[in-house]
DNA sequence: CGACACCTTGAAGAGGTTCAAGAAATGTGG
DNA sequence: CCACATTTCTTGAACCTCTTCAAGGTGTCG
């Protein structure tokens, strides 16, 4: 077993069955394997790749100020609250929403191991939207100044500071497309394949998955009611695409999937 | 008339009407007055804020390496272009959209002077969406790498390049929650308070404008259909709360408007 | 084991889309 | 500068997707 894989299991331990969510299956190919132990990690990314000389590296270690858990149903940070640090999720699964005046919540994001929280701070000083731990985790705070701090040293940080803040830009744009011109079934079809390919990047399965978020939660992010999640499910079930027992997922016909996002003509 | 404001002109020659789009009207009180020239652009909140010796600020003048003309109708850039700069607005209004392979298109937003272009391809090295101008425009070309090497000499800059991307997203988010859980009424009412509240900050009137863009590039903005812009447009005139006349809308009863977005329960 | 949260399914209804036709602006070329 | 072609906008009617309301089932956790 490489070192990576031993990383792997450290972020996220596969053990028992309760625990173990998103858990690879036994008889399953071994997914593509990490490079190193982070590469699944945007932090890792930032640490990680190429220009960084052995003193740059060692003065990243400093980065993390803390770790910090959150039990399932809490949250990390909330509206109005203060922005010090970004965080980066170490184990455990996310969602952030924002809410309004009326009431009305909209989920703009599910987040797991190796994602970057907190990005939506920068811009005024405080937080603008919720995150909330779905299940219980573990996540790196990097208080701000000092990754401005060691931006200004570190060339290579500060740009990648600014590739995931654009990456989370263009991933909204995906969103939107999503929310603005797509139907039902294609939304929750786009939104499976999105998790199970982030799921596989980290070596899960790329056809079972157990989904963290409740139908609601699901609906909230696609913009439809639980309702209609849940027909949807049970259409893509009929069709023979998907198994659907509750929150466990499998992915009999990823192609058919993909063809509903794709060739979904008008 | 002060320097401010004469700068405004500069921005966006106020001649005939036929030139006029976003006019202020003869007649109405001036709205909110510059501060400094530059006050309504994020290349000006750039260069101008506080911590900034004289030496930066006149070294900042050599991050814009050219003025580049964008014709109407003409793309300043396109997906998958390679990504060398940002762009400020100096003039003109630009529509952003991405596209599926199926010729699905999702407008992503509307930019007016001010405002930064580009931020996408900071992911990945090239564009991944397409920025068309509306009306002739004009905007300053910052070279990413200048800009980049500058953000580390001048730590204000580096952390307001960081803002204004955290800004996008928040703002998609926003974009998110019209999309994901409002009906067609709200999301045409926030469009245009969006829009005219942005008009404003430059100077224009807060209850009139004209618009920029087609019925369906609004829609494909508010995940409507062409049609449903049009008809809803037609109910909010018929209620005495708009006054259209084709792209020309004037806003009779504002907190009207905001009650829709805001009353709207459920 | 019982309470609670979550999920599924049905039926009726609303909101938005589609298709279609005509009217109003805009732009173009003579 | 005017007439014509083109684009854009409006409006109607039928249709369809998703929502709403309601009831019952399933799984989970204390």
């Amino acid at each position: 077993m490489t070192y990576a894989a031993t990383a792997a299991l450290r972020i996220r331990p596969v053990m028992g069955v309760q625990q173990t969510f998103y858990q690879r299956p036994v008889n399953a190919v071994p997914a593509t394997p990490f490079k190193i132990a982070c590469s699944n990690c945007h932090l890792g990314v930032m640490c990680t790749p190429v220009q960084l000389s052995d003193s740059e590296a060692s003065r990243l270690d400093e980065l993390v100020a803390t770790r910090r858990r959150v039990r399932r149903g809490a949250a990390l940070f909330v509206p109005g609250e203060t922005f010090t640090s970004l965080f980066a999720i170490r184990s455990g699964f996310f969602k952030t929403y924002i809410a309004t005046e009326d009431g009305r919540e909209q989920v703009t994001g599910f987040q797991m191991a190796g994602e970057i929280l907190g990005l939506d701070g920068i811009a005024c000083g405080s937080h603008s939207c919720s995150a909330i731990a779905l299940e219980d985790a573990e996540v790196c705070v990097m208080p701000y100044e000092r990754l401005d701090e060691f931006s200004r040293e570190i060339p290579a940080l500060q740009k990648h500071l600014q590739k995931i803040l654009s990456r989370e830009i263009v991933r909204e744009h995906g969103v939107m497309m999503m929310l603005g011109s797509m139907r039902a079934e294609e939304r929750l079809a786009s939104f499976l394949l999105d998790i199970v390919q982030r799921l596989h990047m980290r070596g899960f399965s790329s056809s079972e998955l157990v989904l963290r978020m409740t139908r609601e939660e699901i609906g909230s992010y696609l913009g439809l009611k639980l309702e209609t999640v849940s027909r949807t499910f049970s259409q893509l079930a009929e069709r023979g695409i998907l198994s659907v027992r509750h929150r466990h997922i499998c992915i009999r016909d990823a192609s058919a999937l993909r063809a509903i996002v794709v060739n979904a003509a008008h």
